[in-house]
DNA sequence: GCCG
DNA sequence: CAGTACG
DNA sequence: CGGCCGTTACTG
């Protein structure tokens, strides 16, 4: 990936004499093999690495934390809100307009409209509100993958410890005498009350990474304590191996150390800090009171969990009173709640896509940009580590089981000391949409995981209606295990998880007992495994599939030979000529080259052009099953972008990025348009790749964004929710008063009123849904 | 398939 | 209209 | 027992 993110985008004109060069053939895919085993449908995708970890609790810190009084009424309004309509639809199934609800609806647009600069104010905004082309959200995502240029912090570094050679305690020390001056910026300080005794491996020099670490424990309110001392020490944050955390600390076992005192990795501070944008201190500081989760050795870990809530009194205990703390920082720490965001360039490229609370009221909202806008902070030393905590934060790199030593013996929190992960995962209620969620990669359950997947599949390749749904059942399961902290143990326990039910449970109990699943290979015919295959090709479903698979027809060669005499349609054609390219995915580069190609090119036709990169790019995925282009622009001069995606595509064909058309929209001069394609990169030996463009009025940008932003599952938990609570979501708004047929729900008799369709934010808050960045909605 |  | 696809 | 996203959009 080509590194700083700051390259402008070449001239449109030069993109287009390039386009048209003639060296840009586009060449011929060979043929895939019949039965190669690409041919397999993608299954369960990796898990994106960009999710981070936000266990369920997240939500009720959300409605009590932060978030303004306002929201917690909004709250018990949708809570109401639901009951009633549950009692309406009993009735009548005809949905009321409550005067209370316009009142909302009026809140919201009045926020959206009232103070459209604040969004711009906001680093994180980019990616709430749809922005004019220049601060969209690729240059957020862009930057974040760059590295931050170095050079600004080495600088001022360097100006304090020079080339003195300091061990870490003499480091601390001489921080603890300086470093109230310098930390007055305004991050939160979630550290606060914490007596950090840090361990970076090395006990003699203190080298840049440890520095560097320690500068950021006291700028986030912790106190650093040189000396090991288990009477003042609340946290010890350790990267070091086992033995060389034990010298430093003096002891001789790890079971030495005091079982209040937890022993995490630096993780647990990154982790922190890679959401100071997206959660407030509280919810911070709850979130780091689960320090079993960032335990350093496996060993220890029941010591932290069973500390639980004693820390937290301890701590204050301990230092409030007494030790170091200096007022100024507290002062400042106080008066400057929500702000690491406003640390200068550097920083704001960092953090640019955080977003603050998606509930936090108007009023709020204003006090902290203004709070802002008056700080005008140099560059921020900081800035790589910043860097690196949001790369942590993104990469969900401090997950369970992550140890650096391999004497885990048991990880697993006891029965009757269940982790605060367990008691949220059982949650009884609440919407898919609602919880981002984190499953952890390496899954103590994979081996039914993997078993159900497979189930899945099978029953997603069958036909009708039935097997659909079953499939879509076992996705929830699947799902709902995968969050699932401990290792199931019994029927019961699958039961109890949601989701689980009868059947599957019994399935689980057998991949206990036996280690296997019988079924699958009952499922495993002959007709699914070809059928499977066929489904492969774009344009083919499960009908198709078994009508083919009727006809005689086993092998990909046969449908080429049209065996059976089957007919393809011309988009399955190139669904078959190009089945293992439309199957792969691309690396997220690619994706990112192919949008750059194309994004000029539309500014060239009009600069005003809204145009970015959605679906799983903008969620943040490491690779792409295709690039989704929404286009749209705003109005506010009169003009419209009726037209563009017509010349766009003339444009494209020409240079031989776009090679095939699978569907094209009725009419290419309406504001709202799907066009889908295929493109390559016009470079030797590159490959086909789906390409979507979706053009929408400027109006619903937002809807528009939600949906294409995805992902599916999402989506579709996120229109389940607004369907339950009386409206309709769809990718042009969230609308209100729709009255459905009494016959047949799913019909509606008139489209409602518009309530929401501009920003992001207004239908999350609205529907009640705490807001989630691209990166944390993901659900599949 | 699961859930209400 | 059914089938398929999109997030 | 009915619902499980969308009066989604495009193809044929």
């Amino acid at each position: 990936m080509p590194g700083t993110g700051e390259e402008e985008f070449e001239q449109p004109s030069e993109i287009l004499s390039f386009l048209s060069s003639p060296e840009n053939i586009p060449q011929k895919q060979p043929l895939p093999e019949p039965s190669s085993p690409a041919c397999d449908p993608p299954t369960s995708p990796i898990e994106d690495p960009s999710l981070q970890n936000l266990p369920c609790s997240d939500l009720d810190v959300h409605t009590k934390g932060i978030t303004a009084s306002g929201s917690t009424q909004l709250s018990l309004e949708v809570k109401e809100r639901v009951a009633k309509h549950a009692v309406m639809k009993r009735r009548d199934k005809v949905l009321p307009l409550e005067a209370e609800h316009t009142e909302i609806t009026f809140l919201g647009r009045s926020q959206s409209n009232k103070d459209p600069d604040q969004a711009r104010k906001s680093p994180s905004a980019s990616s709430r509100a749809v922005l004019p082309p220049v601060s969209g959200v690729l240059k957020s995502k862009r930057s974040r993958l760059s590295s931050v240029p170095p050079k600004a912090q080495k600088k001022q570094s360097g100006k304090k410890e020079k080339p003195r050679l300091m061990t870490p305690a003499e480091y601390a020390q001489q921080l603890l005498e300086t470093h109230a001056e310098r930390y007055k910026s305004s991050v939160i300080k979630f550290l606060e009350g914490k007596n950090i005794f840090y361990v970076g491996g090395d006990m003699q020099y203190a080298g840049e990474r440890t520095r560097g670490r320690m500068e950021l424990i006291l700028k986030h309110g912790g106190l650093l304590i040189p000396n090991f001392d288990p009477k003042i020490v609340t946290h010890i944050v350790t990267d070091a191996p086992k033995i060389s955390t034990l010298r430093a600390l003096g002891y001789s076992r790890l079971s030495d150390i005091p079982d209040h005192i937890p022993t995490v990795k630096w993780n647990w501070i990154l982790s922190a800090i890679g959401r100071t944008g997206l959660l407030g201190k509280e919810d911070i500081v709850a979130k780091m009171e689960e320090v079993w989760y960032y335990a350093a050795f496996g060993e220890r870990m029941e010591a932290s969990a069973s500390r639980g809530r004693t820390l937290k009194l301890q701590a204050r205990h301990d230092t409030t009173q007494g030790l170091v703390t200096p007022g100024a920082l507290t002062d400042l720490a106080r008066s400057s709640p929500l702000l690491n965001r406003d640390l200068g360039p550097l920083k704001n490229q960092v953090n640019r896509s955080i977003s603050p609370q998606p509930c936090v009221d108007k009023g709020k909202q204003r006090e902290i940009s203004e709070e802002r806008t008056g700080k005008n902070l140099g560059i921020d030393p900081l800035a790589e580590f910043y860097a690196e905590a949001r790369a942590a934060h993104e990469n969900n790199w401090s997950h369970f089981g992550d140890f650096d030593e391999s004497d885990s013996g048991d990880i697993e929190p006891t029965a009757d000391e269940p982790s605060p992960r367990v008691s949220q995962n059982k949650q009884k209620r609440g919407w898919t949409c609602d919880t981002p969620q984190a499953p952890k990669s390496p899954c103590v359950n994979q081996d039914i995981l993997e078993k159900l997947q497979e189930l899945q599949e099978l029953h997603k390749a069958k036909v009708g209606d039935e097997e659909h749904w079953r499939a879509y059942s076992y996705n929830k399961s699947i799902r709902a295990i995968h969050i699932y902290p401990k290792r199931i143990q019994s029927y019961s326990e699958a039961r109890s998880i949601r989701g689980v039910g009868d059947k599957t449970a019994l399935k689980i109990k057998e991949i206990l007992q036996t280690g296997d699943l019988r079924r699958i290979n009952f499922e495993k015919t002959d007709d699914v495994k070809v059928t499977r295959l066929f489904q492969g090709i774009y344009g083919v479903g499960q009908s198709t599939a078994f009508k083919w698979y009727s006809a005689g027809c086993r092998t990909l060669e046969d449908l080429r030979s049209q065996k059976g005499g089957v007919r393809l349609s011309s988009v399955q054609m190139i669904g078959l000529q190009y089945y293992d390219d439309i199957n792969d995915r691309m690396p997220r580069s690619e994706a990112k080259a192919i949008f750059e190609l194309v994004k000029p090119i539309a500014l060239s036709f009009d600069s005003k052009l809204f145009v970015e990169i959605m679906g799983s790019f903008r969620r943040g995925k490491a690779d792409c099953g295709d690039i989704d282009i929404l286009i749209t622009r705003p109005t506010d001069d009169g003009q419209t972008h009726s037209g563009v995606l017509k010349r766009l595509l003339a444009a494209l064909h020409k240079g031989g990025i776009i090679t095939e058309d699978l569907a094209i929209p009725e009419n290419l001069a309406d504001l709202e348009c799907v066009y889908r394609g295929l493109c390559r990169l016009p470079s030797p030996g590159s490959r086909r790749r789906r390409i979507d463009f979706l053009t929408v009025p400027w109006e619903s940008r937002g809807a528009a964004l939600l949906y294409y932003t995805g992902d599916d599952i999402f989506n579709r938990a996120m229109r389940l929710k607004a369907n339950k609570l009386g409206y309709s979501l769809n990718q042009r708004g969230l609308f209100n008063g729709v009255v459905r047929d009494v016959k047949d729900r799913r019909v509606k008799l008139n489209q409602g009123t518009l309530v929401a369709s501009e920003t992001e934010e207004e239908i999350f808050r609205i529907l009640d849904v705490p807001w989630q960045e691209p990166h944390e909605r993901i659900r599949g």
